[in-house]
DNA sequence: GTCTATACTGCGATAGAC
DNA sequence: GTCTATCGCAGTATAGAC
């Protein structure tokens, strides 16, 4: 069995609403014209049938090439999935720790930008972002760890933003590390359902995130007749996905 | 390129803390041992590498067996796959649809008792549910639809308890459709990170989210200089991840 | 830099003995 | 129900012409 008949034409996926993003404007500016129209086409395959399921046939004729055509702009397959999701990382990356997020001096404020900012990305990007959080099984152990350096330094600008919100309003006493991970589950977690053409626009979602964090975080105390939980000691911060071979 | 040096052996994964979970129980009990056996290797496997990255050769050998083995108990790879995303989703669904949970009379406590359940339980079974949530788009179309009618009755429980709370609590107006996708990513991403050897038990995560999900809806307004947010009609509520060929 | 043709590998699934 | 052996094919990557 495995039959795999009825393969679709990647070009399809253009017209496909679910595919709508993006990704064009991701890729590093250093990289020909026809290098980043296959990363565009390999972004889409990845996302809908995964790395393995991805031949670089598919790829290729996205573009309208002839399978070798792709070895003249990346040395592997792998090398392609690489380039999608550093790419991803790196520009998350900068949108949470660049200048004009240092600039804002309300903790509040800030982490309001922050979950702002870090979700709409991810919804703007949903396609890519895809691919660069469920992907990651497909990268050789070396790629992917410099992978795990770029997911650590994000984790570590939220630390520090709800850490500081903390200590700044005096509020009731929670675990860092785990509000952390409650924030990147919500900003991340949508691009499995988010579409461009559904209810919220990106930022409208960011927005209404980014609230919800706050009332996680500003609540006076929670009233109800619920146990008052203790917070436990910090956890290690592992933003590890399925894993590894090779 | 694409070596594939170095497979691991599957039976190491048994001592992997990253791969503690009790997956043996999910099974249906109508199955032979050795099948079961099968899917708990393949759990593993799928977890780790993903579906199309893993070969019949390492379920197999994951239980001591042949290649050949496998198609005594299974009539093919995708069978096998769908086995286990179809008991995970249905266990899941039970455990927010039963008569205890139906039991429960005050919103409020039923909302958190859904949340705290549903999420303790992916951390449990964080691998298993991760093969469950991400491996979606190895299913055939048919056995994809079945998986998706489930998801479905899946949402139309937590959006009916959310609905409940919002009129029961005269709170301040918010979009239940954004309220489920924000309590179902919190509880579904968490397989991504989750270890069982980890600072937090299944049950106390599941009370922290319940508590989170509180929060965010039964804060009187929020008070902040936050620009105060209209919600927004009701939006499509496909459970779609990526997919589809076939 | 793109093509056509193909080498090589490894996988899903089956045949047939025990 | 398990094994060994193997078929058939799909997929990555390369060779060499244009």
């Amino acid at each position: 069995m495995a039959k795999r008949q009825g393969r679709f034409d990647p070009r399809e996926l253009e017209a496909d609403v679910r595919f709508q993003d993006e990704s064009e404007d991701l890729w590093n500016q250093e990289l020909s014209g026809v290098a980043r129209g296959l990363l565009t086409s390999a972004v889409r395959c990845f996302a809908f049938n995964g790395y393995h399921a991805t031949t670089t046939r598919e790829i290729a004729a996205g573009m309208g090439l002839s399978p070798a055509a792709l070895y003249v702009h990346f040395v592997s397959k792998e090398l392609v999935l690489y380039e999608i999701i550093r790419s991803g990382h790196e520009r998350a990356l900068e949108l949470v720790d660049g200048p004009s997020i240092q600039g804002v001096a309300d903790p509040t404020d800030r982490l309001k930008l922050l979950v702002r900012r870090y979700t709409a990305w991810h919804a703007r990007h949903h396609v890519a972002a895809r691919v660069a959080q469920y992907e990651l099984a497909g990268l050789t152990e070396e790629h992917y760890a410099e992978i795990l350096r770029l997911r650590h330094l994000t984790n570590q600008v939220f630390r520090r933003a709800v850490a500081r919100v903390l200590t700044d309003r005096d509020t009731a006493p929670v675990d860092v590390n785990r509000v952390v991970r409650a924030i990147l589950s919500l900003s991340i977690d949508l691009v499995r359902w988010y579409r461009l053409n559904g209810p919220d626009s990106p930022e409208e979602l960011g927005e209404f995130y980014a609230d919800l964090v706050l009332r996680m975080l500003l609540q006076p105390q929670p009233e109800q007749r619920l146990p008052d939980e203790q917070p436990r000691p910090g956890a290690a911060v592992a933003p590890v996905a399925a894993r590894r071979r090779r």
